[in-house]
RNA sequence: GGUCGGAUGGCCGAGAGGCGAGGCUCAGGACUGCAAAUCCUGCCACACGGGUUCAAAUCCCGUUCCGACCUCCA
């Protein structure tokens, strides 16, 4: 590839050239789901984001290795372990399986792997014994243990906050602390709570302790790329760099943040909590259309969230995916993903998906204006660049991801709208449009789209 | 209080000293029996006040407004 790829780093502030430790794979932790609920679109905007990087690289000549973490224990599993009188880990597959689900339908691959923070309790452990070994956590003999956040040499780096500048927090009723701010590597189990056995009692993870050991399992003391949403900054990820560097790993190389979906200017688990859920939003558009318009915006601007613009952002796919289908009835094939240059440009712009989109637009209408004028070679070359991009994406509509059911239910729909077309076009022929409009109008009530070109008639269901 | 990010045309959303972002909507036009689709044209915006410059949405100074995080939110 012609220029290098570079990348927004959290850590610097700057875009700066992506040059992996290891010549030729990456090496990429995504902060996934806490399994306490349904996802709602903020979540899955990151996990669409991440994947556009990730098929970015792979497209660029990378392996990647992809983990993206599930949560599957915390306080709020716990509480809806007692409100919906489940078991904890009932609830925690439950609501799993719903991320896995809004994951499959909006095309983000599955990561290479998903490991469960339960499923790492002994790596936990690990790191722990050798936090408190170098000194720089305790176990105070309550069950608890704490990294002792004042004796770290370097803290808060990646906020850029000092440490006596935070308010300290309201609930002060823990006394196990030496400090206020040091946080719960482990948490002393409860009556009633899951717990495990530990050196310095039976607990459970605090919050942040599992990424920390399992990015080390899977991907090393140092590894190129760590990844979430951009209020997991602090306290997750500075407390992951805390624990991870205390314990002598160099940890991620680069920082990178999506921004979040919002609703009237502000963060939308605020002010819309859990209505915007990945499956309410299915049943208006298809999964397609969601990660089309999930991905629209640059991952580090917040996507304003509406209605309108959602269906709006449908409207603009449907004209791309038209395009494509036009293409492939000229052409009788299906050309193959090529990436074109000023694409791979754009996306090597620390994934300057906006401009890309911009590119898009301007294929679509020469690929159009080809086919209208018949010019096969032209439309060869606008198809092909349109699904290298749509791919890159996660959204081309060949993806069998995607692909529309297919057999004999649909081979008899085709039959029938013939049959229709043919009773119009007949009435056509002899001039009797009444009978013809009559026609296309009862297609359209149920749903068949139809529309007269040089070629003939085609169809679409709506 | 600390840290960080915003403010762009009816809406969404890029850009970042001069050269059209793009999409959606809307208004004309071409094509069509009429539609639909498609193409063409138009709508030329950058929170406010100063300043620098031949030239500022973009740089500098100041102001206003909005949002986020501050120890278990993507």
């Amino acid at each position: 590839m012609s220029a290098p790829l570079k990348l927004y780093n959290t850590a610097t502030r700057a875009v700066s050239e992506f040059k992996p430790l290891v010549p030729g794979n990456v090496g990429i932790y995504l902060c996934g789901a806490t399994v306490q609920a349904p996802p709602h679109i903020g979540h899955v905007r990151s996990g669409v984001n991440f994947d556009i990087l990730r098929r970015w690289l792979l497209a660029s000549g990378f392996d990647v290795t992809f983990i993206r973490n599930v949560t599957d224990i915390d306080d709020k599993i716990l509480q809806k372990s007692v409100t919906e009188a489940m078991p904890w880990w009932a609830i925690a597959m439950k609501y799993e399986r719903t991320f896995t689900e809004a994951y499959r339908a909006l095309n983000v691959l599955p990561p290479t792997y998903e490991p469960r923070a339960t499923g790492h309790i002994t790596q936990m452990i690990e790191l722990m014994q050798k936090l408190i070994e170098k000194g720089a956590a305790y176990a105070p003999g309550n069950g608890d243990v704490y990294l002792e956040v004042r004796k770290l040499s370097s803290y808060l780096t990646l906020s850029n906050q000092k440490l006596d500048d935070l308010q300290s927090a309201e609930d002060t009723e823990n006394t196990f602390k030496r400090d206020p701010r040091d946080f719960a590597l482990w948490k002393s189990a409860k009556p009633g709570e899951p717990s495990w056995p530990t050196p310095w009692g039976d607990g459970r993870p605090g919050w942040h302790i599992e990424c920390s050991a399992m990015a080390h399992t899977y991907l090393g003391e140092n590894f190129d790329i760590h990844g979430g949403g951009l209020d997991l900054i602090f306290p997750h990820h500075e407390n992951e760099i805390a624990q991870s560097q205390a314990a002598g790993y160099g940890f991620a190389n680069i920082w990178m943040h999506n921004a979040w979906v919002t609703a009237s200017g502000e963060k939308m688990s605020k002010s819309l909590g859990n209505s915007l859920q990945v499956h309410e939003l299915l049943n208006k558009v298809r999964g397609i259309e969601l990660r089309w318009y999930l991905g629209s915006a640059h991952y580090r601007s917040m996507l304003e969230f509406s209605f309108e613009a959602l269906e709006e952002s449908a409207v603009n796919f449907r004209r791309i995916e038209g395009f494509l289908k036009r293409a492939i009835e000229v052409l009788g094939y299906r050309p193959d993903p090529v990436i074109a240059p000023e694409f791979a440009a754009a996306m090597n712009e620390d994934l300057a998906v906006p401009q890309a989109l911009a590119l898009i637009s301007e294929n679509v209408r020469l690929g159009n204006t080809a086919v209208n004028s018949g010019d096969t070679a032209v439309i060869a070359t606008q198809a092909s660049e349109i699904r290298g991009a749509l791919g890159i994406l996660g959204c081309d509509p060949f993806d069998p991801i995607f692909a529309s059911d297919s057999g004999v239910s649909s081979q008899v729909l085709d039959g029938l709208v013939a049959l229709a077309l043919e009773q119009r076009k007949a009435a056509r022929a002899r001039k009797d449009f009444e009978s013809s409009d009559a026609i296309r109008d009862q297609l359209a009530a149920i749903g068949v789209i139809i529309e007269d070109t040089a070629a003939g008639t085609r169809w679409s269901i709506n």
